[in-house]
DNA sequence: TATCATATACTACACCGTGTAGTATAGTAT
DNA sequence: ATACTATACTACACGGTGTAGTATATGATA
């Protein structure tokens, strides 16, 4: 009767709640009462969808992983120049990367590594090692058409990624509340990419 | 009498103990009766140094931020070649931020960042912040002679420090166990520093 | 079609065992 | 007298369970 949004069933209640719940506080400090009462629903409830915490906690961050990679598109657009090819890939990295949700997850992932190590592997493969398959076969591609010239292009592919989110994404993480505009971003991007290709472009 | 080290006063073994189940376990699943037990002091003891649970973490992790930064040398070598003078410096960073005490250092703060956002400034400003201070100031200093050329000196110490650290400490920090040799790490380095020597310099 | 029976999903709440922060106290060593 | 130990204790929060009772949907029966 009291339902906040029409017809969401049960779970779905209690995942969201969940879901905000650990994300804000992590797994330790939220309660399972507090995540029942989040949820509008009866701890009873919670237990009868969930074996316990742990499991809960396990499925939530781990379908929280999933969603981060599927949004990725697989390839760098083999169409575009290096350079726009690149601020392409890096444009989508950084803009999935940056949002709130996505930082918590990072956060949390990487908080409970020890309590639930298989999900810092779960995090990792959907995430960061995923992309760095996706640049790494298009940089591959572009040496073997001799644009460029790298000797691992695997790890030129972590590299290019630490260069473009280090930035950003670590002050973010420690709460440093940078005073940086759209356009400070967008011309520390343009620079990222202006080394990154100046560096590994092929000698004539 | 049961002193398993020679006098070692009462502080400073809590202290120890602290750290090391603190950057074990965290901050919740650390009891302050684990604490004592650890230190081989009675938990009385314990409150007689530090007024409850927060003030002894605050100042654990504090002194270990601190630590972290004061044994960067402040500037860079303006004996050795651009590339030496970068790998040298490189090395160094990645020699500090690489033992598995820094790492859990960097995994705590995060994770605690939330319950104590004034610890993520601490380890900002005495780890990646001063680290960026330093470059930036050697490549500025390379500027003005010509060497290279940038747009923004400091982003690009960011860039390059992302560059370098982010390949083999975020793995690690996810507790993927890659199979990557010193060789490896040496020649990964190697690469990270001719893009940015290349992508950077100056014109002729 | 109206009424009743049954099953199921859920709530509200008390309850247990355990762990933990923090305190109080009595005793011991120097 | 001081600094410390050992230990018992308080107060409380949490994970998890058991239970009595309610709401709702479905389907059979008349």
């Amino acid at each position: 009767m009291n339902d906040t949004s029409p017809r969401r069933s049960k779970c779905d209640q209690i995942v969201e709640a969940a879901c905000k719940l650990f994300l804000e506080s992590g797994y330790e400090t939220t309660s399972m009462d507090a995540i029942a009462t989040e949820a509008n629903v009866s701890k009873r409830t919670v237990y009868s969808y969930f074996e316990n915490k742990e499991v809960l906690f396990g499925a939530i961050m781990k379908s929280m992983c999933d969603n981060t990679g599927c949004t990725h598109p697989d390839t760098l657009d083999p169409n575009l120049s290096l350079k726009e090819a690149l601020k392409e890939f890096a444009r989508n990295m950084v803009g999935l990367t940056q949002t709130p949700e996505q930082r918590d997850v990072f956060r949390v992932v990487l908080a409970e590594g020890i309590k639930f190590p298989e999900l810092g592997k779960t995090f990792w493969d959907s995430g960061p090692e995923l992309a760095k398959q996706i640049l790494a076969a298009y940089l591959t591609e572009q040496i073997s058409r001799g644009v460029l010239a790298i000797e691992d292009p695997e790890v030129a592919a972590m590299q290019f990624i630490g260069m473009v989110k280090w930035p950003h994404s670590m002050p973010e993480l420690f709460g440093i509340k940078g005073n940086t505009t759209p356009a400070d971003r967008q011309r520390a991007l343009d620079q990222a990419i202006s080394i990154f290709t100046e560096g590994t472009r092929a000698k004539s």
